[in-house]
This record gives structure tokens, C-alpha cells and sequence, in this order.
DNA sequence: ACTCGATGTTCGGTGTATCGAACGAAAATG
DNA sequence: CATTTTCGTTCGATACACCGAACATCGAGT
């Protein structure tokens, strides 16, 4: 019982000390089906639930379903790269774009 | 009768060549419920759907689901590799974090 | 014009996502 | 400590996501 999913949602709306009627309010959802998201087995819930728990809990839908994605903590040195990145020329983007790709594909 | 998600699923697939058999395969769909996707009305596919076809199709789940976010623009484009490079191994990260400090200094 | 293979479309069925309402357990309040 | 309120849990019912297999269509080849 329980999922990675189940177990972000828990711990992320204690952490914003939402109750499950709350989180249900502000997703369009029944509280029951919040709890079976947390709790029971393997939960496929649709993209539109995804994001709209996402955005209640303010993360990215990203973080909710991709089965390994770091704790906020670690990200925040992601973020400072991403937010040069983007400052760059379209040209440099896709220099550094090709330069992950191209090392990503062996192995 | 069509949506947004349907005419983005249906364009993508249709530039890339395949049919909806071989992009069923490629995510454990039946080519019914492609189907169903691109033309019935309001569909709401699984996250997990979605993540496998955007997958498939080499765009963002990003691209599919939101709304608006009309040609794999550059912000979009920005999104997906900031999402490649999240999955890198720290070490990894550094060296591209390196680069870029590196030649973001001269200019 | 007639196969034939590939692609697209339709439809009935099945599982499960999702709901409402009731139930139980704490915890707050007096 | 009795009562009220809040939170979590369970369960039966319903709608619809998703499927398999049949049917339709169209193009390429002969």
C-alpha cells in the first residue's frame, strides 16, 4: 500500500496543514478520492487531477508524477542554473542544448 | 468535436509519420482510444497516458496539457531541457553548470 | 477496375477513476 | 468527561477511460 504519489500529496498538504476536505475543496475532488490517492495501491489519476493538485500544493505537476524528482532543497541550485540559461542567446541555448543531448545519449 | 489535446496529439503525430497503430504501440494504448483522444470531444487521459505519448510524439507534457502553449515555443523548449538536465547526476550538473559560468563571463 | 495492405472509424464491453454519504476517531470546547 | 466539531476512513454506486475486434476507406500495385 501506498505510492511515491500517494506519499508526495500527504506529505506536502500536512506540510501546508491542509486537511483532505480542503485539498478536495480547492481541486474539484471528493475528499474520499484524495485519500485513495494517498492511501491505496496505484493510483492513475487523470492530468487534469495532477494539475490541479499541483497548483493547490504549489509544486509542479512534475514533481507530483515523476517517480524520482529531488526535494526543493537540492533543486534550488537547478533553478539559479535554469534562470541563466535563460538569459542566454538562442544560439548559446541550443549549443548547450545539443551539448546534453549529445552526452546523454551514451549510456 | 475536436479539442486543443486532440489537434496537438493528431499535428504531432501526423508530422512525425506515424500512424495510430505504431503510436498506440509505442504507449500501451489501442489505437481505438488514440483515436478517441484526437477527435471525441473533451478527453481526459491519465497522467500516465499523457507522459507516454508526450514522450512518444518528443514533446513536453507540458505542451499537451496547457491549454494554450501553441508551437513547442521557446519557452517550452527551455522547460524540456531543464527537465533533461534535472535527471543528470550531480557531477553532471556541475560540469554543464561550469560551462555555462564559464562562457557567460566573456561578453 | 480489382485486390490487398495499411490506415482510420465505430461500437459493445469491462475495469476503474471518482463521487456522496455514512461511519469512526480524535481533539477541541465548555 | 460529555458534547460538539473536525478530520480521516470505508463502501456502494455511477460515469467514463480504455480495450478488442469488427467494419470502412483509401492508395499502391498488377
Amino acid at each position: 500500500m501506498a505510492s511515491p504519489l500517494g506519499d508526495k500529496i500527504r506529505a506536502r498538504r500536512t506540510e501546508l496543514k491542509m486537511s483532505l476536505d480542503t485539498l478536495a475543496a480547492q481541486t474539484d475532488s471528493s475528499k474520499s478520492y484524495i485519500w485513495e490517492l494517498e492511501n491505496r495501491d496505484n493510483p492513475k489519476p487523470s492530468a487534469e487531477k495532477i494539475n490541479r493538485i499541483a497548483e493547490a500544493l504549489k509544486v509542479t505537476p512534475e514533481y507530483l508524477w515523476d517517480a524520482e524528482a529531488d526535494i526543493p532543497d537540492e533543486s534550488v541550485k537547478d533553478r539559479a542554473f535554469f534562470r541563466k540559461y535563460q538569459k542566454l542567446s538562442s544560439a548559446d541555448k541550443k549549443r548547450l542544448q545539443r551539448m546534453l543531448d549529445a552526452w546523454d545519449e551514451d549510456e
